[in-house]
DNA sequence: CTGAAAGCGCTAACAC
DNA sequence: GTGTTAGCGCTTTCAG
């Protein structure tokens, strides 16, 4: 690795000249000075050392992404359109780290990036207490928080990006009530956090405005030990076979996201029961996996690109202001994307049991 | 952020007992010594920066991750399992980056890697000459390439970790012919990489062997503009319409990899065709997705895992040692994971064209 | 055992 | 315009 001092005796000049070259100063040149370092540069492939620019900037061109798992379809997605605009718009590189939900990791990816002298860091967590993001940007970083909203009364010097999870569950629900469901449940997993209370209020008052809250109920998977990916849909699996027993079991399901919805759909059918036939499902994520579905699952489509967009931008603005401005930018769901998932009520209008079916198509 | 005169001041000793501490020459000081140190270091949280120690010991402690995209979910699985492994086994912090398969994003990687004094990393690309790599290497980094077999002759530089391809997709073909297809086909997208002609050849020996080689095509969808993820599937899709146009189509396909596998059911289900009555289809990979499709995808079971730790310790030995025993590392497949996709034939034993049906159950 | 000092490669005053 | 120089925080001889 050549070093600035090459390229400065290559070109007959001083490092403070290279240096000036490096960082755009070159009005105080004379153009062929320009050109000749230009040249010693391109001739030697030389590559300024980003960490002994840091040492003195206190600036390093990293980001951090801190993600449950990004074996999770979601997350990938999510970290694909950080990671993409990120390095697009500002030249950053991105550190990532899986942390399954857990307080240690996450805390211990923070020990790290500051170390590395990373000071920008994105955060999917769920964690029920903020308290280490907000120690970390009081240790200065910039910090953007995912899927959560500010908490209340706290002035946070962390930035909030979050989608609409009360609108996108209202809009799953009101999609089921649109065909005639009158007894819905919404089905996540066991633990709360923020997002997922905010897309049951949204499950609930939708269903109560339907004047169907009475017949609307919550199911509870298990609590998966390791998070993030399979395991979502695992759960929604067992999920289905439970609702596949259950006589009172509903007529329309919104699924907490798409990997829930998904394995919820393969527990309904190994239960013997068919979507839409049985039971309609809803999603919400908007995976192209919904798709690929079968029958395709109908899904509330966040807007990803937009919310990453905006994550980035948020954490480079926060690195050069003060802490000062924090943010909340809650983001509205891009539209419903239909499918195949959800159809009328079996014995429309009647919300009693069905009764169990053997034969028919699946499809 | 504290530095190490901070600590020394704090414990009353020099900057080098301080450095001595961290880098764990205790043996060199008075156990009271060492305590205080540990102390100071304790009370004012002190970590020692990364970067500044990168600056003169040349190391520093991550590791640059290359995928064509983290959307997709195979590579977000084996992102997770490196990314796990390498941060518990090594303490390794992952650089990820989206390449698209595109050779200019690459070799941008490569830079940013050599300018943050990152000097290993991995890489999962699949562009036809792996020169840039061959360069990096020399430049001095440690690099495992995966899914790719060494270039025969050349003495490269680079490590690979694979899977045995070729044994998978026989393995995968074999899951056909036993259940008596004769008509059977290679799905794939256009464009042929290092990866997909062994699969190929796989599947065309599998033929051979079982004496239908005559009856064995390729079938190749489009040429993806963009690479890696929802695309791979859209691929499928469109081929899974275009074969469900086709009087000639075979009885069994073997997709190139699950998430074609995924699109290739939507195509044929799109066409009027049933999965497995009509076409059954077996991926390859293993992915949790397969056992959540309807019907279940029949898949070949990669070893991610396996291979995630191979590459993370390949790379971690060649960084220590000089570089010499480059080594190819073939990885067999895990298992054949059953699934509804797969069945025997229409008209079992005649490979002429399918008369339409209408009903049946779909699993 | 412990401390002083010379850098690692680069930036940014401050001279000339 | 261009060169000199003092560090950024840490490691590591080499003296004491």
């Amino acid at each position: 690795m050549n070093t600035i001092q090459d390229v400065a005796q290559h070109a007959g000049v001083s490092v403070s000249t290279v240096s000036n070259v490096l960082n755009g100063r070159t009005d105080r040149m004379r153009p062929e000075t320009l050109a000749r370092v230009q040249e010693a540069i391109a001739s030697l492939q030389f590559r300024p050392n980003t960490l002994a620019r840091h040492l003195k900037t206190g600036d390093t061109p990293l980001l951090g992404l801190l993600v449950p798992s990004i074996a999770n379809p979601m997350y990938g997605y999510i970290a694909r359109e950080v990671e993409t605009y990120a390095q697009e718009r500002y030249g950053l590189r991105v550190l990532i780290g899986n942390t399954y939900r857990d307080k240690d990791k996450e805390a211990s990816f923070f020990d790290d990036l500051l170390a590395q002298g990373v000071r920008r860091v994105l955060v999917i967590s769920s964690l029920a207490d903020e308290q280490h993001l907000e120690n970390a940007a009081r240790r200065g970083m910039a910090v953007v928080s995912y899927d959560r909203r500010a908490t209340a009364g706290a002035d946070s010097v962390v930035d909030h990006v979050t989608p609409d999870n009360y609108e996108a569950a209202r809009m799953a629900t009101a999609l089921l009530i649109e065909q005639g469901h009158k007894r819905v449940a919404f089905a996540t997993m066991a633990g709360m956090t923020m997002s997922r209370s905010a897309k049951i209020s949204g499950f609930m008052d939708a269903a109560v405005a339907a004047g169907i809250g009475q017949g609307a109920q919550m199911l509870e998977g298990g609590q998966p030990t390791e998070y993030g990916d399979s395991v979502v849909s695992e759960v929604g699996r067992l999920l289905g076979a439970r609702i596949g027993r259950d006589p009172q079991r509903p007529t329309g399901i919104v699924a907490v996201n798409d990997l829930m919805a998904l394995g919820l759909m393969a527990g309904l059918r190994d239960a013997g029961l068919r979507v839409p036939e049985d039971v309609s499902v809803v999603g919400i994520d908007g995976l192209f996996l919904a798709a690929l579905s079968n029958p395709a699952l109908a899904t509330v489509v966040l807007p990803v690109p937009d919310m990453a967009r905006a994550m980035v931008e948020r954490v480079m603005d926060r690195s050069s202001r003060s802490p000062a401005g924090c943010r909340e930018m809650v983001f509205a769901p891009t539209r419903v994307m239909p499918g195949g998932s959800v159809a009328p009520p079996p014995d429309a209008g009647n919300s009693l049991a069905q009764k169990p079916r053997t034969k028919g198509k699946a499809q």
